[in-house]
DNA sequence: CGGAATCCAATGTGATACTG
DNA sequence: CAGTATCACATTGGATTCCG
């Protein structure tokens, strides 16, 4: 059973210390373009361009920023060619794999969502 | 596959208008408190007293807020008592069980998550 | 190409006191 | 009991400019 009492877990090595399992899960994968960014990733690796490219409207501070958390937390990994100039690709962790499943049932759910809104 | 380009799905009658059924499920069940509210809700219906206790830390303010949007967004329903004073149920609408499932997922990957990060 | 720096706006959350 | 009202604060996201 889920237990989402403080300090529960002790001290963790996470960006954000969380108690609480879902707490901790929707904090790792809430950021606005998380979400995206890990269709997106759960497709293929993909350039750092590429995804912008991907990601109508977002601006090159806050993709960086949201791939440095995916990144701090372990869910996604960045290797640079040695290109001039460089690239950098990201790609899933096995962890990140891991929440594809996830990610999927959380789609379907928010598309029944839509469905079911349209019909009011 | 999931579309998140602006402005796909037109005008939904959500809270927040989201195009991306990711985005979207993000944001309805993406609040502090919101994943244990659905946790708790989905053991059993609540009075509102009864979910403030269980949830240490949370102010009357923002637990009644946080319940408010899952109503808006169709997530749970609530039912007074006709009793002097008066309480309120709070219950899972069919869209909220549904999720459920999800919700255990997301917890069952937050323990495994946990677990690799204390191996650290 | 893939950022970092700076500054600012919007949103979300919290403390406290009060009420039908 | 189940909220509101106010105010304050923190976190997040965004616009713009600059750099190795």
């Amino acid at each position: 059973m889920s237990d989402f009492k403080s300090g529960q877990y002790g001290t963790c090595t996470l960006t954000v210390k969380h108690a609480c399992p879902i707490e901790l899960t929707m904090h790792i994968i809430g950021g606005k373009w998380k979400g995206i960014i890990l269709f997106l990733l759960s497709q293929s690796p993909m350039y750092y361009n590429a995804m912008r490219r991907e990601i109508p409207g977002i601006t090159q501070r806050i993709l960086t920023l949201q791939l440095r958390d995916l990144e701090n937390d372990g869910i996604i990994e960045r290797e640079e060619t040695n290109d001039n100039p460089k690239k950098v690709l990201y790609y899933l962790t096995a962890l990140g794999e891991d929440f594809v499943p996830i990610l999927k049932s959380i789609e379907t759910w928010g598309n029944a969502y839509m469905s079911k809104q349209k019909k009011n």
